[in-house]
RNA sequence: GGGAUCUUAGCUCAGCUGGGAGAGCAUCUGCCUUACAAGCAGAGGGUCACAGGUUCGAGCCCUGUAGGUCCCACCA
């Protein structure tokens, strides 16, 4: 044979030279080809701005193993990748990085702004599609898409519109939540509520023309410049009287009247409530309700504005202060309490969000949602696991509608042109360039863009082609799964949800498969603030990808957290140099050989085992992928290949490929162990591509790559239900010599001749058939079988198993007041389980209720008890006699 | 305030539809056995948070309690 494995496994001798075989054989790339199912997965796009993290290596592990699975089972799969442009992230970045060049957006112009940002994004835009690749992904890179690409947008403009016309869109004067570092406004979505320490100013305002005073308790005493009424419960019997009465708002002068609205809670508070219409989303729903005048005292970095009288160009916590102190000299001041109360901060730049009111496009959510409300309810859409179903639910009962609009210059640009002379509105993709109404010949578009989630909802079906009516939509869409972390349930999935439905007319997915975060070793988030992250390239350039990926799947379930931590890694890669000895045993052992398939007579039991264990678990295993159970799935060949094959098969052959006598017992074990490393490496190949491709290569010259051979597939070939039983007290058998050994310290280069005592010729026959095992694995020199245990001293040591009794004389070593403790401990446990068994066996209600195959199984252990105590005592007897 | 979720071996976690408690790491004891010391063989270690309930049978289902984590929420 010409090519074999090196002698050490190094990944970083394959990875790379693996991955480009790969794209040059275009694996990953899928055509539409009606001849074959399709399965297709969109990536969630990451951010341009990006840098790969162990969130995104888990994510995209996730979905390759699911596309490489699905591709393997002869589906067409499509791992639809690409970027997205991350409005105010890339904006930050972008302004940032011209700041240092000491250049303000300002200076640039829109314009010019825009060409630098396309700079950026062109230079630092592919970096992390470049590292998905090194983590494996076979995602179809030739259709990588980008959300502000020309297809996208269209899809971004076309929706807006279809949306507009529909009255689904409108425009108007809102309390937002506005951002004042980055001067946007910014979505529900987008605000983190935090619990901060703060402050309860009790504050009085004077009744006019009266001595009454009223007291208000407030935590933003700055927003007083912008009260138009105070608020109180009507059936608050303490305030009754103020109803309609007017206050003399403090510092400022202005006269507002008292109120009664049921949104006051008479238990909280002072029971009265200042309103500021512009500045509390509250007091904007109790303005409206009592026509109440906005009054905006803000300019958009937060500074008190003209509205402000004195307090006009402070900061607001400057003018917070500074009003206080004011209040208190004025005497009205009526104390302070500490509160702790919930701020919104936006999540990009933790800035204390300042709710303003602004005119803003919105999207009515009230109707859009109900389809994405029912696909859960229906099932039609799978949440994994299904306790998100409540999140979803949580979002949608509660929602409001969605502000789209954004005052940024980096993103898709809002199609709405508005008439110089008249104001008049047009939404459309081309700049009507003549008013419709009044004719005047200047129109100009809005200057604001959208919120950067507007384009990544329509993802699933944008990046297919959508508005065209392409083949690959046509085929490809729905999507078939979506994986993702539960962080951005509200963010994307819902809204890709309610797209699809609206757009398409269908769901965009079936299925949504959630995962948690990945933490550090001590379980806290990976931050950069706390330079706790781990980067997952380096872990690839330590261990290799697969290690990492297989680390990533391993113990975890769907929606979990988990921890990271450089110990697992090493079991992964452990792991995967287990697999890499095994096959390069087993191509050393075929080399010369002209290897062909048994007759089934001349596979001996142990080769029908192996095959019959494997069999089960391409079974188990498939079950566990098609239910999306990739922990639970991966657990079960990584427990076959080194258990069963390695630890036993394999040892259990080796006398029979050093015999060069029996060649056909030679070539059925080759065959076998090529066969079943074969097999093992297909149902491994999903989570660790580049080993197993290594291997699969090496090992044969047929087939190109093993990630476009056939997934295997159970077969009743290889059910051989007898082999696995005699395998199995084999097993028990050798389990049981090694014990005695170990617990007489006898060296394993001590032989032993081994005698297998048995009335039951079946029995008999397993030993006798599977004698040549027991050199390697039972430091056996001899096997010999006998029916009783004639001619077998006392001064021998056993091993107790079902149906018979293991003998090695070891004269000089045996200790018999050890072997009777020994025998002791064994009946005693024999003891208990017997207990047991007769427990559930005599219980009529067991007897009578549990279902017949469990009782059989019952009685079964019964009669095995039963008939190895009955060994046990009679070697106890003889011994103590 | 509402909701979700967790509590299983020293540590980190699996445990799918209820049918005799598992893995990795760590610990202890032997082994350099010609694929692998990144290995092999053996061992110890768990009233599955607590209290009830359903069931022939509960780590798993139900109720409650305690503690942890997370999400959502307009109490000024």
């Amino acid at each position: 044979m010409s090519k074999e494995l090196n002698k050490t496994y190094d990944p970083k001798d394959i990875e790379e030279r693996l991955y480009t075989k790969w794209l040059d054989k275009k694996y990953f790339h899928a055509e539409v080809d009606k001849s074959k199912k399709p399965f297709t997965i969109i990536m969630p796009p990451p951010n341009i701005t990006g840098q790969l993290h162990m969130g995104h290596a888990l994510d995209n592990t996730m979905q390759d193993i699911l596309i490489r699975y699905k591709r393997m089972q002869g589906y067409n799969a499509l791992w639809q990748p690409g970027t997205d442009h991350a409005s105010i992230a890339t904006e930050v970045k972008v302004i940032n990085s011209l700041k240092e060049q000491g250049i303000a957006k300002e200076d640039l112009g829109r314009e010019g702004f825009l060409e630098k940002a396309w700079e950026w994004k062109e230079e630092y835009g592919g970096r992390i599609i470049k590292q998905l690749k090194k983590l494996g992904s076979s995602a179809d890179w030739d259709r990588e898409r980008f959300t502000m690409d020309e297809g996208c947008s269209k899809a971004v403009e076309e929706v807006f519109i279809k949306l507009y016309e529909k009255d689904y869109i409108y425009k108007g004067s809102r309390i937002v939540n506005w951002c004042p570092v980055c001067k946007t406004s910014i979505s529900d979505a987008e605000v983190v509520h935090e619990e901060q320490e703060g402050h309860f100013w009790h504050i009085k305002y004077p009744v006019k023309d009266s001595d009454e005073m009223v007291e208000i308790a407030t935590t933003r005493p700055e927003t007083l410049l912008g009260d138009t009424a105070v608020a109180v419960n009507p059936e608050d019997d303490r305030y009754k009287h103020l109803i309609g009465k007017t206050l003399i708002l403090p510092l400022v002068g202005r006269e507002i009247p008292v109120v009664a609205d049921s949104y006051v809670d008479k238990e909280f508070g002072t029971g009265c409530v200042k309103i500021t219409p512009a500045h509390d989303p509250n007091d904007f729903e109790v303005g409206k309700r009592h026509h109440l005048e906005e009054i905006n005292v803000m300019n958009d970095d937060a500074t008190i504005n003209k509205n402000g009288g004195k307090y006009t160009g402070m900061d607001r916590y400057e003018a917070r202060k500074q009003m206080v102190a004011d209040l208190e000299e004025l005497g009205l001041l009526v104390k302070v309490e500490t509160h702790n109360h919930n701020v919104g901060t936006h999540d990009r730049c933790n800035a204390t969000v300042e709710p303003m009111v602004k005119q803003q496009w919105f999207v009515r959510m009230e109707e859009m949602i109900k389809p994405a409300v029912n696909a859960i309810k229906d099932g039609e859409i799978k949440l994994i696991p299904s306790s998100m179903d409540r999140t979803y639910f949580n979002w949608t009962d509660n929602i409001r509608d969605w502000c789209i609009s954004r005052q940024l210059w980096w993103g898709h640009r809002i199609p709405a042109y508005y008439c110089d002379d008249c104001g008049e509105v047009v939404v459309a993709k081309e700049n009507p360039c003549k008013c419709p109404k009044c004719g005047c010949e200047h129109m100009t578009q809005d200057p604001d863009t959208l919120d950067t989630w507007f384009s990544s909802a329509l993802w699933p079906f944008s990046t297919l082609g959508w508005p065209e009516k392409t083949e690959e939509l046509e085929y490809f869409y729905p999507t078939d799964v979506l994986v993702t972390g539960y962080d951005i349930i509200f963010f994307w999935v819902i809204r890709m949800v309610f797209s699809g439905y609206e757009q398409m007319g269908k769901a965009p997915f079936h299925t949504v498969l959630f995962h948690g975060l990945v933490r550090d070793s001590q379980g806290r988030k990976m931050s950069k603030s706390l330079g706790n992250g781990i980067d997952p390239l380096e872990v690839i350039e330590q261990y290799g990808a697969d290690a990492l990926r297989l680390t990533l799947i391993t113990g975890n379930a769907p929606g979990n957290d988990m921890r990271f931590y450089y110990e697992r890694v090493e079991a992964s890669r452990n792991f995967a140099n287990k697999v890499w000895n095994a096959a390069r045993f087993i191509m050393m052992n075929m080399e010369g050989k002209d290897i062909h398939k048994p007759a089934e007579n001349e596979l001996m039991d142990a080769d029908k085992w192996i095959l019959s264990k494997i069999n089960t678990v391409t079974k188990d295993m498939t079950y566990n992928l098609d239910n999306y159970e990739l922990g639970i799935a991966v657990q079960k060949v990584y427990d076959f290949i080194w258990d069963e094959f390695c630890d036993w098969y394999i040892e259990m052959v080796k006398p029979r490929l050093y015999n060069t006598e029996d060649t056909v017992s030679q070539n059925a074990a080759l065959w076998t162990l090529k066969t079943v490393l074969i097999n093992g490496l297909k149902l491994l190949h999903p989570y660790m591509p580049f080993v197993t491709e290594e291997i699969f290569c090496t090992l044969q010259d047929e087939e190109e790559s093993i990630m476009i051979s056939e997934w295997p597939k159970y077969t009743e070939e290889w059910n051989f239900k007898e082999a696995e039983e005699a395998v199995e007290t084999i097993k028990e058998a050798v389990r049981g010599i090694r014990n005695v050994r170990t617990e007489m310290n006898v060296p394993p280069s001590k032989k032993a001749k081994v005698f297998v005592v048995s009335a039951n010729d079946k029995v008999t026959g397993i030993f006798e058939h599977s004698k040549v095992f027991f050199q390697t694995l039972a430091y056996a020199s001899e096997v010999v079988t006998q029916n009783t245990k004639d001619g077998i001293g006392e001064d021998a040591v056993s091993a107790v198993i079902p149906e018979a009794v293991i003998y090695m004389p070891f004269a000089e070593l045996v200790d018999i007041e050890k072997e009777i403790e020994r025998l002791k401990k064994e009946e005693e446990r024999l003891t208990k389980e017997l207990a047991r068994v007769n427990g559930m066996l005599n219980n009529e209600k067991f007897v009578s209720k549990a279902p017949e195959a469990k009782i059989q199984e019952e009685k079964d252990k019964l009669t095995k008890y039963t008939q190895m105590m009955e060994q046990v005592k009679e070697r106890l007897a003889n011994l103590t006699k």
